[in-house]
DNA sequence: TCTGGGGTCCTAGGACCC
DNA sequence: TCTGGGGTCCTAGGACCC
């Protein structure tokens, strides 16, 4: 199964604000910002004025100038979705959160115990309906891509079960763009080429795909058949890959010495979320947009792993000052930190030991400078092996 | 297509190693 | 320096997802 998350953050609001509900409720960006964008948008206002997400902020008062405009607040929403998985933990222990607001939930192994996929699902629903307090769409199928399929094809609030023999017909009409795995540039090709349903893409030879994509390709091949063996994977979330930051900004920004304001701020941002998961990273990239909308990433990998907000921001700046001339022109500037591994508790051990060493050294030289070089020595040298340097 | 901000995965060339 | 064959790491870029 996937649970797709209605309108999610609009519905946060709406369960934690009992005064929102049945109101169009809007989640987007500071209006102050130029580029502020709706985030979620809530029943109301996606149905009766129009409103969809993606849209600018300042079209969307247009269209519904009455609407209440939400800040969002991710902490909140990380909430919400844990408490949903924690419900789909109680009917499978295979789920997999995709992200904030969809998990997939393999069933195959409870339905002796709570019935068959339908009524699974019902009970799932209903839970996260009455105790979360949100709207959730469940797509049910022989696999995660059918089951993905399955869960766009009506909303808001309801079970869709889709099976290969359902396929061909409800699937393969589709325009192609609606097929997990197709987006806009794919999607393009395609239209080009005079694909433009699923079916289209089905009855197109594989080698075509092969050879413009590759294994991406091939891949949409068996998509576009509705054949998936992809396992759901309930740790695939847990072990993140990188940490970044980017801010557009709300003017262009020109020069070393304005960008590296900039670049302090991200830096502090992404290491502490580093050090937050308990993580250390060793590569680092700087993403400058310039003001015609063309962007540029690089990236190097560190001398050591680090969560320490001064090494990536120094890298930050040793990439600026590498690849953007002095007089560079930043309309957005993102900073991440990647290659992450999770500190381990015995790694942790050498951290502090680490910091132990350093101590000592400090201290040894302190003492060295102000009463001579062998006023102070390890305990191996005053064993006759060490006893040359002891002198 | 882009809007903004958070991610993942794949590919490919070059450097370098044995 | 090149010979052959196998491999890893680094970096950039492209595509996708929500």
């Amino acid at each position: 199964m996937l649970c797709d998350m209605n309108s999610f953050f609009a519905s946060v609001h709406q369960a934690m604000d009992p005064g929102l509900r049945g109101k169009p409720v809007i989640v987007g960006g500071d209006p102050a910002k130029r580029t502020g964008i709706v985030l979620a948008a809530s029943y109301e206002a996606k149905k009766q004025y129009g409103i969809k997400t993606g849209m600018i902020v300042t079209e969307a008062r247009a269209l519904c100038p009455h609407a209440v405009f939400v800040s969002p607040s991710h902490r909140d929403y990380a909430a919400f979705s844990s408490r949903i998985n924690n419900i789909l933990r109680d009917f499978s222990d295979l789920v997999e959160p995709f992200s904030i607001d969809e998990s997939f939930v393999d069933v195959t192994g409870c339905l002796k115990l709570f019935g068959s996929p339908l009524e699974i699902a019902r009970r799932i629903q209903s839970r996260i309906n009455e105790e979360v307090g949100v709207g959730v769409n469940i797509g049910i199928g022989p696999s995660k891509l059918v089951a993905k399929m399955a869960a766009e094809m009506e909303k808001p609030n309801k079970i869709i079960a889709l099976t290969l023999e359902d396929w061909p017909h409800k699937v393969w009409p589709l325009p192609v763009k609606e097929l997990f795995g197709v987006g806009s540039r794919i999607g393009r090709w395609l239209n080009q080429i005079g694909v433009k349903t699923i079916g289209d893409l089905a009855a197109l030879p594989v080698d075509l795909l092969k050879k413009r994509y590759g294994l991406v390709g091939e891949i949409l091949h068996y998509s576009a058949h509705g054949i998936d063996y992809s396992p759901v994977n309930p740790g695939s979330l847990d072990v993140i890959k990188s940490v970044g930051n980017q801010v557009t900004l709300p003017r262009d920004y020109r020069g070393y010495d304005q960008i590296k304001v900039v670049i302090v701020e991200l830096a502090e941002e992404v290491a502490q979320r580093a050090r937050k998961a308990g993580c250390l990273g060793n590569r680092v990239s700087l993403t400058i947009r310039d003001p015609n909308l063309f962007t540029e990433t690089h990236s190097r990998v560190l001398p050591a792993y680090t969560d320490i907000t001064r090494e990536v921001y120094e890298m930050g700046m040793f990439l600026l000052k590498k690849y953007w001339d002095k007089d560079v022109k930043a309309r957005l500037v993102g900073l991440t930190l990647s290659g992450l591994v999770r500190i381990q508790e015995r790694q942790m051990d050498l951290l502090s030991q680490r910091e132990k060493q350093e101590k000592i050294d400090r201290a040894t030289d302190l003492i060295r400078s102000r009463w001579g070089q062998h006023s102070i020595k390890r305990a191996v040298s005053l064993t006759d092996c060490g006893v040359y340097y002891g002198r």
